[in-house]
DNA sequence: ATGTGTGAACACGTTCACAGCG
DNA sequence: CGCTGTGAACGTGTTCACACAT
């Protein structure tokens, strides 16, 4: 396998989502064309996405839905269920604990937070815990990925602990740059800076000169 | 001013709340090499970065933290409130309304939900309204920015009405590629994506033969 | 004939070395 | 002399043309 740029990897997200869209809708046989339109890319690039893993149409036809969704469901590591740890259970946490589509993909098998005045609350069956049980449920339960959503203050040192207790990949929900070992990644879901660039991009095309000030 | 790579605006970003930090903590002098320890980039990429947009700092001797932290806010259009309306205050809209240090750059101007049932609910002091009122509050408002919190099989209607009613910018939470005019701006900030990422992230380095199948 | 797969050209973003200024 | 600012070199990602398979 080439090297492949990381920018593919969020597009075989987009493309993978499509072909479930079409999956349900009893579509069986695609095209990169009808990819690209729905992806908004182009088809030279849904093709070279591809090829960065292998070939799995067929020349003169196209690709088979299911063979293609199943595939990129291997290539992404979504054929198989990753466990998952949210720590945070604010607003945002229990939002993110009962968001529909999330158990498809993702095993709950935690949910921790400081406060025990929050010990009492279930969500999709699971109790509240303390962070103390941090370190043992990671390695007891197979929790491979930590979704942090915690206030940025104290998300580093949470980052920390859940990097102690053994966890491959952290999902970062607060605007702040964690520092971790390079075997863990990391992916940063922050609104606010969204938000910031969204300005930006408002700002500049034509709105610029009349807004500055 | 030049062509201005896209990631440069999100480091910007990260910049400036590397900047704030700093300022709240009382320093008052910095350098590009400590803004980029602290943004995990190299010092190259930070003084780049800063040069597409202008010379903010003094040869020799660095940049002064408050001089620097205005400016970025200038750029990333920040010094002045947008307006912003949340769609859909389900679990996510909810806790996006209640999100700390939100209100600092936006102002939060209508919250809209289809289901009459949520009327009675308040948020900063704001009460949920029906859709029907979408269009002449952003108007009358001035609500430039949408942010988007319905289900994925909503969103592009939903996003067609914001487009309709004059926004100019949509902050994206569904998991779909939105289509809006090109002169609308679009930010997605997905996590299902971002856990999808993670899985592939985590699987590549030295798990993935061990773990496919 | 048709649509995939891919090496090669191109464009874009990042790195760098050093010129420029305090 | 120190640290910023930037044109030019480099590397990475995207676009493309066309060879190839069915």
């Amino acid at each position: 396998m080439a090297k492949v740029p990381s920018a593919a990897i969020s597009r075989l997200v987009t493309y993978l989502r499509i072909l479930e869209d079409l999956e349900v809708r009893g579509v069986n046989r695609t095209s990169s064309e009808q990819l690209a339109e729905e992806a908004q890319v182009t088809a030279f690039q849904v093709r070279k996405d591809l090829s960065y893993f292998g070939s799995y149409g067929t020349r003169g036809v196209g690709y088979t839905v299911q063979i293609l969704r199943r595939e990129l469901r291997q290539i992404l590591g979504l054929n198989r269920k990753w466990g998952l740890a949210i720590v945070g259970m604010g607003r945002l946490g229990q939002a993110i604990a009962d968001y529909p589509g999330f158990s498809e993909i993702f095993d709950l098998r935690g949910l921790f937070d400081r406060d025990p005045s929050k010990y009492h609350m279930t969500f999709r069956g699971m109790h509240v815990e303390g962070m103390d049980n941090l370190p043992r449920a990671v390695a007891e339960r197979r929790i491979e990925f930590g979704l942090l959503a915690v206030p940025a203050d104290s998300a580093q040192a949470v980052a920390h602990r859940l990097v102690e207790s053994g966890i491959k990949g952290i999902l970062n929900f607060a605007p702040v740059v964690l520092e971790v070992p390079k075997e863990v990644a990391v992916e940063n879901v922050d609104f606010l800076a969204g938000l910031s660039r969204l300005s930006f991009f408002v700002l500049n095309p034509k709105w610029r000169e009349e807004m500055i000030g």
